[in-house]
Order: C-alpha cells, then structure tokens, then sequence
DNA sequence: GTCTATATACGGATAGAC
DNA sequence: GTCTATCCGTATATAGAC
C-alpha cells in the first residue's frame, strides 16, 4: 500500500500536505483554516499533518516563507537588471506578475492580510527594504526626475502606483467581476490587456506636464 | 428586551460592544477574532455580547451591513450626482475616500477580504451592480469615450484604475511604510498629496494619444 | 509511515446568582 | 443588566496499534 510505493514519481506524503496547505492557506487565511482541512484536500490522514510539521503553525510557516519568495521574485525582477531601461523594467514587472495572478489570484489578499497580522515575523523574512535601496530602479528613477523625463514625486508614489494598478483588480476581483458581469475568463482577458495598458498607463501618467 | 430600553447620553452598553466589535472585526477579521476580545475591549463581560446579539456570527453581520454602507458612500457619490462632470466626480471620490481610509486604514483589506471568504452573503447588499447600471457616472463615461475625450476601453478598467490608485496604498500600507521608512503621519502625508495627484494621473492616462 | 483513538486546549454560548 | 462559573462543541496535538 503507500509505504512501498516509490518516492521518485509522484509526490512525497511531505509534498503533498505542503501542496495542499498552499491551497488552502493561501484561499482561506491562516485563522479560517482548520487542520483537517488540510489533511482532506491531501487526501491523508490529520496525524500526518503533526508526523511531518509538528503543528499547524510551523507547517504555515514554511508555506508562507515560499510563498513571499515567490510573491517577492517579480519585485526583484523590477528592482534589479542593470541593462534594462525603466519602461522595460515596468513592463516585465507587470507583465510577469499578471501571469503569476492569473494563475494565482488568492496571492495578493493572503500576503497582506497575513503580513497586517503578524508584521515582525513576516517583514523582515522579505529583505524587500535592503533590496530597494542600492537598486538600479531607484537610481533610474532618480535620473527620470533630475532630467526632468518623469515629473518630480516620492519613489514610493511610483511604486505605489505599478504595483497598485498591476495588483488591485485581483484584490477586488469578487466585487469587480460581479459588477462587470464577467466570469473568470472574460475577467482574465481583462487583465491581459491590462499587460499592455499598465505600462503605457504608467508613462502617460509621469509626463511632465 | 435589547435595544429597547436607555436612549442615554453616553453611550449604552449595546452601543460599547458595537464600537468594540467593529474596531476588532475590522482590525483581524472574524475568523481571528476571539469574542473574548471584543468584550475585552468594551470593558464588558463576555456574557454580555450574548445577551445583547445572541452570538458572534449575528453581532457580525450587524457590524458588517454597516461597514459596508458606510465603504459603499463614496462609490455611491462617484456614481450618481447628475450635475458635476466626470472629472469632477473623480476628484470627490478620490478625496472623500482618502479622508475615510485615513481614519480607517483597515477598511480596504477586512472588506475584501470578508467579501471573498463569503460572496454571496455579502455581495447582494452591497446593491452595487444596480446602481453602476444606470448610474450618470456611467453616462458620462460612454459619452466620454464616443467623442474620443478619453481612450476606448472596458468601464471596468477605467473603475479599477480609479479605485485601485486609491485604495491599494492603504492594503500595502506595511509593506509600503517599511519600503519607505516611514511612520503612519508621513504616510499619511504621502495619502493627503494622492488627493490631488490621482485625479491628475487618471485625466493624464485617459487621453487620447 | 500511516492509521484509529484519544487527550488537551480553546472559544462560543449559557445558567444562574446578584 | 451585569457578573461568575461552567458547559460543550470544535480544533489541534499526541499516543499507540499496525
């Protein structure tokens, strides 16, 4: 039965109560999500669960430190690469992430209701902060505004406003598709064009007028 | 019977774990919430929550009818009003938003994510489909768009860009004070500049190019 | 490693004194 | 109306058989 079957093909026991705590965690919330819950979506038993990862708590940790390396990857994608210009930067960043949230859109609401929940703990794992600052996006930024190419605002004002106009739609999905009309396809389309429109967006918005 | 009794001058015991309730609710959302919690921060006794709402879930929804009502006003006033022009509706929307959510920053994030965990229960009272519809903002919108004032694209966009550059600051606001190294007034500050920055950024990436 | 059964803790709800 | 004490269901964690 399940001892002996291999571990090379398909998934660990260990795998796939990760797999399943990734679901569930990221749709419901570390406090909305039971442990047996877990257990029932890996299709195992609950004692598993505490065979494995000791408690519930540790098991959301090691899930949730994943999930903001990922969440976190399309960040440093934006922040980094020294050859791109600022509009490419944008545009990869925007683009990359819609896909991410295509595939994913329970991500954005679960990382901020969990980093507003327990901010120490979850902050300082992200090195979000330090990888800001000696980034070649803010010296570019910087540059934009001394040569009066993008009119003279906080940085965090242009971050907030990517990030915003790339991230909201999925926050808000329940409410906008329901005011929209759309089922999860026609909302998707949506947020392709929206892979073009962002960026182009972004650059009408940072004329200097 | 509850409810029924004292119209007093400072406020009733009812009304002291109402204004509890909401600031917890709203601070952790109602799976975290512990009812001992609220009572707590009434300075009441836990049994009294009881006597006064019969259980968590039904204090719950009286809370959350009007939060709702209270989040749905500003959309309300960007929608109706038949004589200020679309400019004009964004601008108030924008400013009397940002009033709000700096008071209640939490607002965005709980009602999000209350919608999702229970979409059907909450949506229907938001009313909010209906009143987009035949809304002047709508009209106005479409007019817009035919007489090439503003770029051809879905409403919906157009209503998450507004909303989102609002908003999002407020849902990201960990994440964004830490990026930027600021404490709640200097964020604030950053949100009283929005007030006019964001009516300006959403003329400038409507235009027609 | 995986299961069943059970211990333990916690949170919501209630009974009853005042 | 408000309190103390307590009940009881549910969720997490663990013991022990296989």
């Amino acid at each position: 039965m399940p001892g002996t079957k291999t571990k090379a093909i398909d998934a660990t026991t260990e795998e796939k109560i990760k797999e399943a705590a990734r679901r569930i965690f990221t749709r419901k919330g570390y406090s909305a999500t039971r442990t047996r819950d877990i257990a029932e979506e890996a299709g195992l038993n609950l004692a598993l669960l505490n065979y494995y990862f000791r408690s519930k708590e540790k098991l959301f940790d090691i899930i949730m430190l994943e999930t903001m390396q990922q969440f976190m990857q399309g960040v440093r994608v934006l922040l980094s690469a020294e050859s791109s210009s600022l509009e490419e930067k944008i545009s990869v960043f925007v683009s990359s992430y819609i896909d991410v949230l295509i595939k994913q859109p329970d991500l954005p609401l679960f990382i901020f209701s969990e980093i507003k929940a327990n901010p120490k703990k979850l902050m300082a794992k992200m090195g979000l902060k330090e990888f800001l600052m000696n980034s070649q996006f803010l010296v570019q930024f910087r540059e934009a505004v001394k040569t009066n190419k993008i009119a003279p605002v906080h940085p965090l004002q242009f971050i907030m406003n990517i990030v915003g106009l790339t991230v909201f739609p999925f926050i808000g999905s329940p409410i906008l598709q329901n005011l929209g009309d759309l089922n999860t396809d026609e909302f998707n389309k949506l947020m392709e064009e929206r892979k073009k429109l962002v960026p182009l967006w972004i650059k009408l918005m940072m004329m200097k007028t």
